[in-house]
DNA sequence: GCGACAG
DNA sequence: ATCTTGTCGC
């Protein structure tokens, strides 16, 4: 239920974007950047340049007249050349490559209700409701979430662990219909992740999830919102660090640091496995401390990830292969 | 110029 | 995460 919630704010998210673009004028050009700000936040310019690379009616929708920020030519699905000669006929000149007279035709001023707010609010809100704190629920069961993408198409695994041994799981494909884009995550992998946890006829005491949980800018990552919507205890395992600060750095002998947003203690930093360089970032999702977060991880690692992660990676990307492999 | 940007 | 049309801050 709560699947369609969300992709109901998100489903005509492209359609937005594309629209956005269709307000460029001709003879004009706009930026990545510009494009990500009409969205709501400039950490989308990268996801602007695949949406466009995606652009299912070049010409009509003028990707062509999108360039970098600071004027030079950027990408162009269909050949650069053909992005030259596009922008030559409607009297834009490139000097080098790079727009000339950019800032007198540079268009920003976009229409938009910048959906990417609306999220952050949202956000924002739930993060509100986050308890990290342990929960006292006896923990036998831990389960494991991780999606493999073909495009859009989501493959989502469920692999539920106890006492050191997989006991079952569960996968399902769906269509993510958010991109990804930095900090908003949650809004592309919920819907999936909530179909599959539909289907399991017994829920985990705990679920780790691939992504952070309150580890984030907001208080919010994938792991935190799943938690507070579900009202279930979760932890989020991450392999890159979104935000927030290393205490000390993390060596084979000194194998954890504490992360600090601000100055409190938002997770752990945790080099596991005998030779991994980078270590994996564990952060509350709900109704668990940092420490038994920490704690359950470390009790689950017998390589770089934790166990029920691990085997929710393999075999999400295994379905997607099979698949893959029958459709050619 | 290099590295950071959950997946 | 794939498969490749970025931006910002140091």
């Amino acid at each position: 239920m709560t699947a369609e919630k969300i992709n109901k704010r998100v489903r005509y998210f492209r359609d937005e974007f594309y629209e956005l673009v269709q307000q460029i004028p001709y003879g004009r050009v706009s930026t990545y950047g510009a494009l990500a700000r009409a969205l709501g936040d400039v950490r989308a310019s990268r996801t602007v340049g695949k949406l466009l690379n995606e652009n299912p009616r070049p010409i009509e929708v003028p990707c062509h007249r999108v360039v970098m920020s600071q004027g030079e030519l950027g990408g162009f699905g269909l050949g650069l050349e053909m992005k030259r000669e596009l922008l030559a006929n409607e009297g834009i000149s490139l000097v080098n490559d790079m727009v000339f007279d950019f800032h007198s035709i540079l268009y920003t001023d976009f229409e938009s209700d910048e959906p990417l707010k609306f999220l952050r609010e949202e956000q924002r809100s739930l993060a509100r409701c986050v308890r990290a704190e342990d929960d006292h629920t006896p923990l036998e069961t831990v389960g494991g979430l991780d999606v493999a993408y073909h495009g859009d198409t989501g493959y989502a695994t469920l692999s539920v662990w106890s006492e050191g041994k997989e006991l079952r799981s569960t996968t399902i494909r769906g269509v993510a219909h958010m991109p990804y884009i930095p900090t908003y995550l949650s809004f592309r992998e919920m819907p999936l992740l909530l179909e599959l946890l539909e289907e399991v006829d017994r829920m985990p005491d705990m679920l780790m999830v691939d992504g952070n949980g309150i580890m984030h800018p907001r208080g919010l990552g994938l792991a935190s919102h799943l938690g507070v919507v579900l009202d279930i205890p979760t932890i989020g395992v991450a392999k890159s660090m979104l935000c927030g600060r290393l205490e000390h750095e993390v060596t084979p002998h000194d194998p954890v640091s504490p992360v600090t947003l601000g100055d409190t203690t938002v997770g752990y930093a945790l080099l596991s496995g005998s030779r991994t360089k980078k270590p994996i970032y564990i952060s509350p999702g709900h109704r668990v401390s940092p420490e038994l977060a920490l704690e359950t991880v470390m009790r689950y690692c017998s390589y770089k990830l934790p166990e029920p992660v691990r085997q929710a990676h393999i075999t999400s990307t295994k379905k997607r292969n099979e698949e893959r492999c029958l459709n050619g």
